[in-house]
DNA sequence: ATTATCTATAGATCTATAGATAATGC
DNA sequence: ATTATCTATAGATCTATAGATAATGC
């Protein structure tokens, strides 16, 4: 029973208070930071070890790079949300647009929702390297349910698939715009703006009403 | 007369057919493709002057480093669509609601007219520090006449102050969110893009006709 | 003389590995 | 014995400057 915080290994040179989370989270939590503040090729691997309370070599035990630092990251940007996606797809008693509004007001505030804006990490150049295959492939498994939910939308059929594809690329690329207006406009109620966006969304889905 | 490209000061070592433009905006060009592809901190100075056609120290004939490089690149992806702003501003014979279409749609044009996503440097971490005051201080401006045609457009006064303020946030987002979806999707047709994008912006205004 | 370029390089990094060390666990 | 950490460092950069050089201009 360790009643202090006694670990096995060596000790750190710097001690600091118990962060509680484990030394791999640090880690991520401390590249998360200098990530979205700096950039990534800005941020050296010192950087990100010092801050997590350890040593620049020490991060090697835990990551084989940056680069495997960043993949976390971003997956962990988009995981979640395509989770609920799934949900909301699955779910047969709730009307289409209610559904898709809640899909567009959850993933802004998800998006909005940690300390850091992970999101704009997704904007870093250095991510369209196919070393991010995996983010991507879960980033278009999302914009697939969104299309999927807009079809269901589209109840009457208006729409045809060119201009339902064109609706999705213009709702999808809203809702990951949040990360600009985030970024420019830091200090803003995030329930307030998750609910305009995802009004908005439906507006452009085709389903506003006309005077709300 | 010189009929040949002959030019003062010592000849190139790599020698490359004429370019026709200045060695200044050789780099930029150069820049403008490295930053965009790999990110701007990934950019060394020596790839920017070799695929500019010189040696890496010539850079600092040009610019003080990347930095400046980077700046002026900035300034151009916002500086056009400023001018045409207040083109519209000043413009009292067209309806407002028509002029903010117009607006958004040759925005989203410039945004993505070049060759080289140069939208995308907006998104770079390192933009947001101090050096780039200029850059900033032309993007609010813009801001501020997608503002004011907003509080054109809604001539009857419907909306209040703070509602107004979002929505200028929501259409403002949705037009710089066109850089994720040519990111997203480089091959697409822009003037198509360019039209829905201004038509989803009046939606979101709220002038929208119902069903188009 | 002026200019645009070059070559060479000092000094400052930064990454990733090798190998030592100081804990706990058995 | 196992583990987490440390120290030290080789090798590979990268930036920015100093000073030389090869054109044209007068």
């Amino acid at each position: 029973m360790s009643t202090t915080g006694r670990r096995v290994g060596r000790p750190r040179a710097a001690q600091r208070p118990e962060s509680g989370l484990s030394a791999r989270d640090e880690l991520l939590e401390a590249a998360a930071e200098l990530f979205t503040t700096r950039g990534y090729a800005a941020t050296t691997t010192r950087a990100v070890a010092e801050r997590a309370g350890m040593r620049q070599a020490t991060m090697y035990h835990y990551f084989s790079g940056k680069e495997e630092l960043l993949a976390e990251l971003l997956e962990s940007t988009v995981t979640p949300s395509l989770a609920l996606a799934r949900r909301l797809l699955a779910d047969d008693v709730t009307a289409p647009p209610a559904r898709l509004h809640e899909l567009c007001r959850s993933d802004v505030e998800l998006l909005c929702g940690g300390p850091h804006n992970l999101g704009g990490l997704y904007l870093l150049p250095e991510v369209q390297s196919e070393a991010f295959a995996g983010f991507h492939q879960v980033r278009a498994d999302l914009k697939d349910a969104y299309g999927q939910l807009l079809a269901a939308t589209d109840a009457c059929g208006v729409l045809d698939k060119t201009e339902l594809a064109l609706r999705c690329d213009l709702v999808f690329g809203l809702i990951e715009g949040v990360i600009l207006i985030r970024r420019s406009d830091p200090d803003r109620t995030v329930a307030a703006l998750a609910g305009a966006m995802a009004d908005a969304a439906l507006r452009i889905a085709g389903v506003g009403s006309a005077g709300d």
